[in-house]
DNA sequence: CCCTTCTCCCAAAGCGCTTTGGAGAAAGCA
DNA sequence: TGCTTTCTCCAAAGCGCTTTGGGAGAAGGG
């Protein structure tokens, strides 16, 4: 059944029809009601196709990921798009998935914007100087940034105070007495990574210190990075008294790293992490539990979707940039440095 | 530009121009030549959205999962939509992630189905009786399943070898001298589950034995559940010499109750597992070695679009159905039963 | 009572592509 | 040479919806 079947059965132009359903204010309520209704009985539903090319919005967005390095299975990429789709579902969009080599990533990106195959992209893993986003913007396609970076554009995004966060995390462990900090931290070209430095080295300085570079590791951030990373640290001549990991998954690590070297931790080395609430793996429910500045990744896409959403509504960019704050959380793997 | 655009530019209809970009026969070389040249020159995109409303082809497949059991985080099933997402993206399909609620599941394909916004279906983690497989059915929409179902339909499906895998695994073990063998399984509802219990079952049968319900644990496969059963079954008056995992996550989950417990894997504990080929998770990296039956989960999805890719291209049922066999390697985590 | 302003609805023009049904020219056949 | 095929290409009809530009009649204003 399409609109033309349904107006004719209802003795009504096309027109009206079409403006009844879609919530047009020209038609009176009466007629709206009968027209709601009929389209209810004979289960009217708008070919979508046909809408988009009259509209020209397709009602779906676009988010890549690099074929080689498999993001899938990093589970904070996961929860990020689960928030994402989530939000999208709400708002009866489409969130299509691509995997893309990266030497074709900005092609892709290329081709499915001047193909009008979506109305925008979720630019998620932002570096530095990120090609994508002056890719897109000059192509003049909507996008939301999971993070910031520091190309001088204008541009919505979604990001956490990543560097608030490691501050005052950096802050709670130096009050607590510990100078000799070590920080694991994600791969050094993602923008956050950088962020979460910077507050770690901002906060030593504020204390007049400067951070050890041979106590700063960068990389993926899995369980097994952790461990061993914590385990290299444990073993040299002056060990760290405190760690500060960039995910759970990574303080995880060093918890076992913290048990085979039989330290207790929160007395004989301090953990704290930043928890992106990974459903999982909750820092409230190691033992002991795990000190965290928390802020939650999924939820994070949720509301990238919504900026996005705004953005593709028309908003300017500068109404869609959001930084949220983030708690800190004192749990009892973190204690007072050992004298 | 548009076709019209181009059309023009070379003096040409557009019928012309379109058949020479497509491919299709009726236009002399010369002149198709001329065609794709002067449309790369111009960097001439035809637009999607009316090709899709010409060809009621959309160029997009969809998977839905449910929004409050969030799959994503499942490594399985991020690394199977890793797969699919691979070839969707070869074939220039797009591939939409859809979050829904288990009570809205069946309107959202429904809704999805009757607008015309996807060509097809890739339905995971079927049930024994799954309503979603009728209901695409009838809605005369492809789809193809990951896994089977014992409903009655003929249907496109991709699966491994679950009971064949695990009969053989158990054989192995029983070869072994290994008599009190323990199962921990995925969610009993879900079909693969099943088969492997069943392989499992028919395995011991073959050597006049019956499983012991109290050695059969179903539930979400990771980590923390292997291990909290598999101390369960150490702590048993008489604990089986053997177990048998769905997934290396659970066998991960055993080894570590088993070291926490002073047991020596290979020698005190016989441990073997079904491994998806998780790329974060090696079973031939543990220590020791893990033995396993080994199929790749992201080729499945690879495969499975490959199914979902013919099924809409029009080849029936019977032609897209395939089982793949699993090998059984044989690794140091299981040795002979101790006398 | 006439004129303006709403209110409610309509006809028709796209949106940009594919595809049907020919038509003219060139080539093959007798 | 006359006639049938085969090659190439074209005009135009959709695909199913939204949206523009009115228009008729009712309501309101002076």
């Amino acid at each position: 059944m399409k609109l033309k079947d349904l107006a004719e059965h209802l003795q009504l132009s096309q027109t009206t029809v079409s403006r009844a359903l879609n919530g047009y204010p020209e038609v009176a309520e009466e007629t709206r009601r009968r027209i709601v209704e009929a389209a209810r009985r004979f289960g009217y539903t708008p070919n979508a196709a046909a809408r988009r090319l009259a509209t020209g919005r397709t009602g779906s967005v676009a988010i890549l990921f690099p074929a080689e390095r498999n993001l899938l299975v990093d589970p904070h990429f996961s929860d990020f798009l689960a928030g994402l789709a989530e939000k999208f579902g709400e708002a009866d969009m489409d969130l299509s998935l691509k995997a893309t080599r990266k030497t074709e990533e900005l092609d892709t990106y290329r081709h499915l914007a001047t193909m009008g195959r979506v109305d925008g992209f979720i630019v998620s893993s932002p570096r530095s100087h990120d090609e994508r986003l002056s890719l897109l913007a000059g192509l003049n396609m909507p996008f939301a940034v999971h993070g910031r970076s520091q190309d001088g554009l204008d541009f919505p995004y979604f990001d956490i105070d990543n560097e608030g966060a490691f501050r005052q995390a950096t802050e709670l462990l130096l009050d607590l007495g510990h100078e000799r900090i070590a920080l694991l931290n994600g791969i050094r070209e993602l923008n956050f990574a950088q962020a979460r430095e910077e507050g770690f080295r901002l906060a030593l300085a504020g204390r007049g210190l400067s951070a050890d570079p041979e106590l700063i590791f960068n990389g993926p951030m899995v369980e097994e990075m952790g461990y061993r990373q914590t385990c290299h640290l444990i073993d040299r001549p002056a060990p760290p008294t405190a760690v500060l990991a960039a995910s759970v998954l990574l303080a995880f690590g060093a918890y076992r790293a913290a048990r085979d070297r039989g330290l207790t931790i929160g007395r004989d080395i301090s953990i704290i992490a930043h928890d992106d609430g990974l459903p999982f793996l909750k820092a409230e429910t190691l033992e002991p539990p795990l000190a965290a500045t928390v802020s939650s990744i999924r939820n994070g896409g949720y509301r990238l979707a919504e900026i996005l959403l705004g953005r593709i509504a028309g908003k300017p960019a500068s109404e869609l940039q959001e930084v949220a704050p983030v708690d800190l959380v004192f749990r009892p793997s973190v204690g007072s440095a050992r004298k």
